[in-house]
DNA sequence: ACTATAGGTAAGTAATGCTTACTCAAAGGT
DNA sequence: ACCTTTGAGTAAGCATTACTTACCTATAGT
């Protein structure tokens, strides 16, 4: 069936000449002359073996078949043209689907976003929390901003920032529960979130003390959650610097070290393959510019040093 | 808008391949080179300036934007094959829209349809009945059935049959109702039919007769009715041969005297510039035969002659 | 009767699309 | 580790297609 349909080309001739009711302003409309336009249409009829025109003496008007015809070249054209202009319009507006854990994006992002939408208003973000780590051949996102060392195979890295972790708790906590040094902290509800249960064995590494042994624990299913336990008052949490200014700076919490530098850092990750590339990397510049501002403005050193 | 739009046959090559992950399984079911569809997809790239494919090594595979071109390609390209389809099925599939007075259709038409039908399975008739001749330029009919002189300007005619006109009744109503001779009809009731009220006039002129005044007039609305009222005994009418062959054979009237030929015709009408013109005499052809057995089957001297 | 006009046709030319021949890169099989 | 195979990309040349030009035809309008 589809071995004889006439070359699709044809098609643009011949709507144009029939809803004009003249190969000559067809011909005007298509910058070609009337001749290539006859031509055209006497080779479309050659396909079709039928004639789609009645030739009156200075005009041609469709007959039957013509008229038949012209629902197939305008469906088409007009199908191909829709199609053609909203692809267009995906391409200039495109939607980037960003993955990060809930903490993140409601303390980082979120707050930010009328901010991103007035630069860059043709792009449409959207949000995607997650607390593990997403599968890029699985899940539909463009990109993810990643706790980790930076290497993931088949991934494209962006350093976005160092993190610096310390001990918090709320002030409230500190002054009913008294912390000697932080090398002791026997008698201390420690709080563990659930996928990073190893954080407080490395911190007393780096604390050089072992006493976080026999603490009371209570492990909590997200950062976000462990954050708002501390914030409590229910005991002493492990938290990030550069996602906890504001609630450093409205007291919410406050550190009990001088924060320390750990080995992973956040990445902001896509696809090497990417086709959003240039727009991710105008997010990526974006968001380094809110997570370094976030972290410059955590002042390190206004901590509760019990050290 | 429309101006930038990539030549519509590089859909061809672009769909071929994207569907089969492989310009050169594209080449071949395109019976082209792979060299010439990696051309039209490079052409369709530089055209939209965007890559479509990711090139990997003896294999190829749809970026996010190729994945959403091959929808613009896929939507258009279906376009195109179905409606072209379905234009073919409509153009070898033709239907003829006819037109006719209710009586050719009841007597002549509708109970040879299926004969019709079975001669040619792909034309589809649709008898359309009208009492008046019908204007070609405002119905949407295809041709028509015509009682007169075959000069429509405009179109184009076929002659059918010649038209025996003869004086019927109903066998009882001669029985109760003795006729001396058809030149001396008075006392009877001549059945008038609205829009031929002039036949009575020209029948006498046939007749060379001058009885027709002074008669009980009743006027019937169509031929149908007309020869329905005779049937039924109510006067005398005046009948077409070539319409009433079962009518006669079956005694339900009789002619009362040898059948005339008018100047009219039954033709077959037209238009000159009908694209069906080959079904439509096909049509013509077999209907002739149809009018002919009717006629040839009707012994025109079989009637009850009062001459 | 003459002119102007729209379409059709034929021949020549410009453009395009295709093939051929070659290169390249990586995968697969010894 | 080697060579072979394979699929895609490229450049040059060729074949085909599509367009233009020039001329013809028919007719509507003057």
């Amino acid at each position: 069936m589809y071995k004889d349909l006439p070359p699709i080309q044809l098609l643009i001739a011949f709507e144009a000449a029939a809803q004009l009711h003249s190969f000559k302003l067809a011909a005007q409309a298509l910058c070609i002359t009337p001749s290539a336009v006859s031509q055209q249409i006497k080779q479309l009829e050659q396909h079709l073996n039928m004639s789609l025109f009645n030739r009156l003496t200075r005009r041609v008007e469709l007959n039957e078949y013509g008229k038949a015809y012209l629902r197939v070249a305008e469906q088409t054209l007009s199908t191909y043209r829709n199609c053609h202009d909203s692809f267009l319009y995906q391409v200039s507006n495109p939607i980037l689907r960003i993955s990060m854990i809930p903490f993140v994006a409601y303390e980082i992002v979120i707050p930010a976003l009328h901010e991103f939408k007035s630069l860059h208003p043709n792009i449409e973000l959207r949000i995607e929390t997650s607390m593990s780590l997403i599968d890029f051949d699985r899940e539909p996102v463009d990109a993810a901003i990643r706790l980790g060392d930076g290497n993931w195979p088949g991934l494209e890295t962006h350093s976005i920032s160092p993190c610096h972790c310390a001990l918090v708790a709320s002030p409230h906590y500190i002054t009913n529960n008294p912390i000697d040094t932080i090398r002791n902290l026997s008698g201390h509800t420690l709080i563990h979130m659930q996928g990073s249960m190893n954080d407080w064995q490395r911190t007393s590494e780096f604390l050089k003390g072992n006493t976080i042994e026999h603490n009371t624990k209570l492990v909590m299913d997200s950062y976000i959650a462990a954050m708002r336990a501390a914030e409590q008052g229910l005991g002493i949490a492990i938290g990030q610097l550069p996602l906890l200014a504001t609630w450093l700076k409205a007291g919410r919490l406050v550190t009990l070290n001088q924060p320390v530098m750990i080995p992973e850092q956040y990445y902001f990750v896509l696809r090497k393959t990417s086709v959003k590339k240039e727009v991710l990397l105008d997010f990526y510049h974006w968001l380094t510019t809110k997570f370094n501002a976030e972290f410059n403005s955590t002042d390190i050193n206004s901590h509760t040093n019990f050290a």
